[in-house]
DNA sequence: AACTAATTTTGACAATATCTAAATAAGATG
DNA sequence: CATCTTATTTAGATATTGTCAAAATTAGTT
């Protein structure tokens, strides 16, 4: 957990500036742990008396994960996951229920794999590991 | 490269029916080769005279992706990539230009990783590497 | 040739993300 | 601390992507 004055430091160290609506971005999401996405954002930045509109929620957290502050999930079609890039790690979504659940990171930083040749420098690998959690296998057995 | 009937009996084998929409997809896909967002998939049936409507194009996906005929891949907020699941293989995308390119998976089939302490079953580990390809590396350091 | 269930189609709709221009605030400077 | 410059935020419009339900059609079967 971080103060402001640290987030402050930090924002500033990779050359942002430290606004008020990176700040409250940054406190949310250390507030409320990982996996949210763009509109859970938003909502628990209202739910918090700090409302931000949805536009300078995704200013925010693209300027941050360009900044490497946060780092931006794919986890399907139409869904990004948002949180703070602390320790590097991976996520399983279940393919039944939408489970999103963190895998830890054998390696612990980025790039945590490396491709064969590849036209270019890599600097993250990112992993979705895809599967059925171990309720939907309950529930399939019981049917 | 299959031919038609090929294509039909591949549907079959899988519980699904030999479709017309099915078969123009799964042609498309093999003469344009990888890479195709959905829309673009719309435009390629289009651009050969056999055109299908956005919401067939999704529907056959979905349902050929369920059956492990084509893969579908997210690379980015709001961008899957649809292709045909032949070889098992991974990408990497440009941060700064958006090239994506094929990354052989040294594994070859899925999942190729096997991740530490998942609360369910893994069928499936997709990667995305990210970086800057070397054109845009290239025009960075002449500036 | 007729039948049945799967599939396609259409069109509306929802969710997600981007863009532009005007308003504002951060940090620098004197 | 007042001013200045520029990055950033904001609001609203708009684009992009994907989903859904109901009617029409078609594949495979009998």
């Amino acid at each position: 957990m971080m103060d402001d004055r640290g987030l402050a430091q930090r924002l500033r160290a990779t050359g942002l500036r430290a606004t008020r609506a990176r700040l409250l971005v940054l406190e949310v999401l250390q507030e409320t742990g990982p996996h949210l996405s763009a509109d859970e954002l938003v909502e628990a930045l209202a739910a918090r008396g700090t409302p931000l509109p949805r536009g300078s929620v995704y200013n925010v957290v693209g300027a941050l994960a360009t900044h490497g502050l946060m780092m931006v999930t794919d986890i399907g079609p139409g869904r990004a996951l948002y949180e703070l890039a602390d320790r590097w790690h991976h996520h399983f979504v279940c393919r039944t229920c939408g489970l999103i659940e963190d895998v830890e990171c054998v390696v612990g930083f980025s790039p945590c794999l490396d491709p064969s040749r590849v036209n270019g420098e890599v600097d993250e690998a990112q992993v979705i590991f895809r599967g059925i959690c171990t309720d939907c296998r309950a529930k399939f057995n019981n049917e």
